[in-house]
Formats: structure tokens, C-alpha cells, sequence
DNA sequence: TAGATTGTTAATCGATTAACAATC
DNA sequence: TAGATTGTTAATCGATTAACAATC
């Protein structure tokens, strides 16, 4: 395991070094460098080198990086090469929206394979091509099938009985749009998608 | 101004204390503690201390915080006491889903005031209780009502020219829902919300 | 008073930056 | 070769933690 002991600070950008990436190929780039790749993305050339560095040489003195290769080489160290299969908890206005109104997921490596929600009147329900499925069936479903991502878009109330759920059921990472902040394992992936938060670290800094 | 020299590391945690102090008084708790506000967020009970002594003294030694007060100073730190005026920008699916299907910004300080397209077909048409504004008039818009907040949900394509058309007009502060960094001036402040980041920070972490 | 918890200092730990030899 | 850029080392910088006097 060559790469489960690189620090969250680094991994984290990873993501961003990728998508940045991704976006330069789709404009026909094919070479790319510390320095433009900083530029673009507000960090320093020293910091990306450095990163990277982590998880091997993927750069040619002179040149810089070959931009096919050093996606390729992201996506493997990322585990974004195949497609996760995750399930989503909660079809109410916010599940509704992740699944209807958000199509970013497929093309970058995501499906939702199942719907579910513990109220009856949803449940059986069609929710976009998805049958609305009983919250009580979850723990079968993902061991049955294996799922390691979960989706929460519950009220604040009820995030943290489903996480347990979940995560007794076998659940290993867990996007969560409920704004509460979930008390789990350490060995389990939490992260969190409250706009509210995002304003409110930007408010600081507007003044009144 | 005695706040805007602290460190965001400092600030990007206050809004999850705000957070988790409002759930708490919504179940009637009144007092809370370093040791008990660290346990339940997954921090250690010096860090909450030493970030909330950046902006001064809340608690009581022996007893420690009075849940009300605190969450009055987080919220005066941070710029949350009143109603912040937000634009949204894009009225695809996903501006759809944050004006249609996303009910909790206008409870925690936030409201949208007026959604922009530069799609002709939309333009004129209703989103919700919106008319959908040409985005031409964004400038006018931002200038005439002092609008310092932006929401960003259009293309990645086109992401970066409303993002200067935006900040050229006046915008402090952007909530950038396209899937791509944006370069903005130092003093303007960007948040991001691809939620495929947010999954492959985890997928690191889950094998393959 | 005894017990508890704050605010703060000093020590530790980790992350970023600057600089440069290696090399394409 | 000359110019450019990597990967890496050492130095700097900043953030977290541990510990404790102050005090409710």
C-alpha cells in the first residue's frame, strides 16, 4: 500500500489537480507545468512539485508533465479509474435535486445506483428512472451489493441515525448534505456539503 | 478591525461551531464546553479553545460556554446577524435545484434575490417565484443594489467570464457550484461546491 | 472548599517555501 | 549547448497539542 499514508492536506488537492487537468485535455493541451498548473489554481509551483512528489516522478525535467500521464497517474492514485456505485438516502426536495438536477456525476466516475426513504408515502414512489426503496432495506442492498459510498440528504434530525445505519451495514464513505457535523469511526470518510458553511467563510471577511 | 487577521484555518471552522451550538439550542441545551463541542465535531478540546480565543473571552472557567452568547458572538464574528442578498447565476438544473430544491439558506441568513441566464429561451421565463433576468443586466443589478454575493451555477465553459463579469460589477464573494477553479483577484473570495472533489478526497482512502 | 473548565504559554508537530543540483 | 523545469533538501513558517495557573 503504497499510498494510504500520504497526509489529507495533499490528497485534498489532488482532486483539484485532476479536474484542472481533465480541463486542460479537453482543450486539446498536452503539456503542463508546475507553474501554470500553480497559476491556474492559486497555489505554488514548489507546493504542486511537492505533492506529487508523494506519490512518485511523474514530470520530465525541462518539458514539465505529460498531461494524459499525469491524469492517468491521478486517477489511479485516487481510485477514479472505474465507476463507484453509491447509494442515496432521502428523496425529499434535496435528494430530489441531486438526482434529477445534478448530471456532473457520471462522466467523472459516479452512479447512484439506488434511491431509498423511510417515509411510506415516498416509498415504491418513483423518483426520476429510480423506484423510491424502504430506508429499512438499505442494510441488505449494500451488502448484497457491495456499496461502499452513501449519500445523505436527510434532515439534520435523522443524518446521524442513518450514518449509523449505514455504516453498520458496511458503508466506508459517506457525502453528507445534512448540516451536521456526524460523529463517526475514524476509519470511516465523512465529507460535508452545506452551502451554509461556504457562505459563512466568506461572510467573515465582507464585513456587515 | 479587530477580526480579519484571523487565519482561515481559524474562521473555516467557526461557522461548524455556529452549527453545532444552534443544534444544540434548538434541543434546549444551554450550556456547552470545549470538551463536549470537541467530542461531538471530532476536534480536540484545545483547538476549539485556542480558535475562540483569537476573538476574545466567551466562557466561564468551572462552567464553561452559555450556548446562547456564544453562538450571538460566532454569528457577530462572522458577519451572520442579518439577511446577506445573494445572485444566482445559471438557470440549468443545477440553478434549478439550488432556487427550487434547496430550503435552507433563508433560516440561516441567506437569500436569493434574483436569478440570471443569458440563455434567450429562458430569459423572461420563470424559475419558482423568479423571472429569469438576461444576464447583461447582472452589472446593473449588482450596482444598483449592492449585491456582494454571487452563486455560480453555470457551465464550467462559461464559469470564468461571469465569475469577472461578476466581480468587474462589484461581488465580493462567490459560491462557484462549476466544476473548476476559478483565478479571481486576492480580495475576492471564492468557495467551492463540486461534490465529485468531495468523493474522489474519499475514494483515496477506500482501496479499490 | 473541591471540582471543573477556561484562556494562554511553551513545546511539538506538520506544512509550505525557497533554493538548487540534476537532467531533459 | 543554453534554457527550462523537475524532484528534493533544508529552512521557514504556521498550526496543533499539552500543560497549567487562574478562577468560577
Amino acid at each position: 500500500m503504497d499510498t494510504k499514508d500520504a497526509p489529507y492536506t495533499i490528497v485534498s488537492r489532488l482532486p483539484i489537480y485532476l479536474r484542472a487537468l481533465t480541463f486542460m485535455a479537453q482543450k486539446g493541451q498536452e503539456i503542463t507545468s508546475s507553474q501554470e498548473l500553480g497559476r491556474k489554481l492559486g497555489l505554488s509551483p514548489a507546493q504542486i512539485r511537492k505533492d506529487l512528489s508523494h506519490f512518485g516522478e511523474f514530470g520530465k525535467q525541462g518539458t514539465g508533465y505529460e498531461i494524459e500521464h499525469l491524469q492517468q497517474q491521478l486517477k489511479r492514485i485516487l481510485n477514479a479509474t472505474g465507476k463507484w456505485q453509491m447509494i442515496l438516502i432521502g428523496a425529499g426536495d434535496l435528494g430530489r435535486a441531486i438526482v434529477l438536477h445534478y448530471g456532473g456525476f457520471e462522466e467523472r466516475g459516479f452512479n447512484i445506483a439506488a434511491v431509498f426513504d423511510r417515509d411510506p408515502h415516498k416509498i415504491g414512489q418513483k423518483l426520476g428512472q429510480f423506484e423510491i426503496l424502504d430506508s429499512q432495506l438499505i442494510p441488505q442492498y449494500v451488502r448484497k451489493t457491495g456499496i461502499k459510498i452513501a449519500i445523505i440528504a436527510v434532515p439534520a434530525s435523522e443524518a446521524h441515525n442513518v450514518a449509523e445505519n449505514l455504516i453498520e451495514a458496511g458503508v466506508k464513505a459517506i457525502l453528507n448534505y445534512a448540516p451536521i457535523t456526524l460523529s463517526v469511526p475514524p476509519e470511516i470518510q465523512v465529507q460535508y456539503m452545506d452551502p451554509v458553511i461556504y457562505l459563512q467563510r466568506m461572510t467573515y471577511y465582507l464585513g456587515t
